[in-house]
DNA sequence: TCGGGTAGTTACTTCAATGTGCGTACTTTT
DNA sequence: AAAAGTACGCACATTGAAGTAACTACCCGA
């Protein structure tokens, strides 16, 4: 798109209404798919699954498969690359917290 | 909403197609409307009001009328609140040029 | 055997963001 | 007199992200 404004190759992989929180999950380590629901109430199985699966072609987050045949088993966690993010999420993150409220 | 993620707050105001362009292109100084047309040349004057009003009522940015009677004149800026995103663009900004092409 | 947990898929719908194309009104430049 | 610049408003169409609801398929504990 000839954008010119690398900010927005940013957004385009943190953006969106569930990216970032999905990111903020997957911070703290590898999660469960189920575990990740828990921390993101409100989204739906399908969206999740639809945001786990573009995040995962775009290079952000490893999906990693441990099922057995008797026990199905599957972790998410952030690549290295997604990880260069943090400075810019903690910073935006901060700056949404002294913004608590108007 | 009660997201528990202060990211998302950012993200509401830099967030979308054109909005971190309109940011990056007003950080420099005040800029007139077409001014702000002639940087992001792909966005349709309806979408670029639409986003500076917005803008405006969330109070990142100002629009101030010079106009005369013999005159069309109006600039907009960044407000100090919207400066405080800044360490945020910054980071974004160069997690994006590192990231330059896969 | 009943409810709950694991990790999804599929089909369909809705809605907000974005885009298109027109008109307004006034000015300066050529 | 005509063209081009300034800064919009309005009605409508399109699109893509997100949501809803149902289904699959297997396992575990009470």
């Amino acid at each position: 798109m000839t954008t010119s404004f690398p900010v927005n190759r940013a957004l385009e992989i943190i953006g969106g209404k569930w990216r970032p929180q999905v990111y903020c999950t997957l911070q703290d380590g590898p999660r469960r798919f189920s575990e990740i629901q828990r921390a993101i109430p409100d989204v739906s199985r399908k969206v999740l699954t639809d945001q786990l699966r573009e995040l995962e072609q775009l290079g952000m987050v490893r999906r990693i498969d441990y099922s057995t045949e008797k026990q199905l088993h599957v972790e998410y966690s952030l690549t290295e690359e997604a990880r260069g993010l943090q400075p810019a999420m903690n910073a935006l993150c901060s700056w949404g917290e002294s913004h608590d409220e108007k």
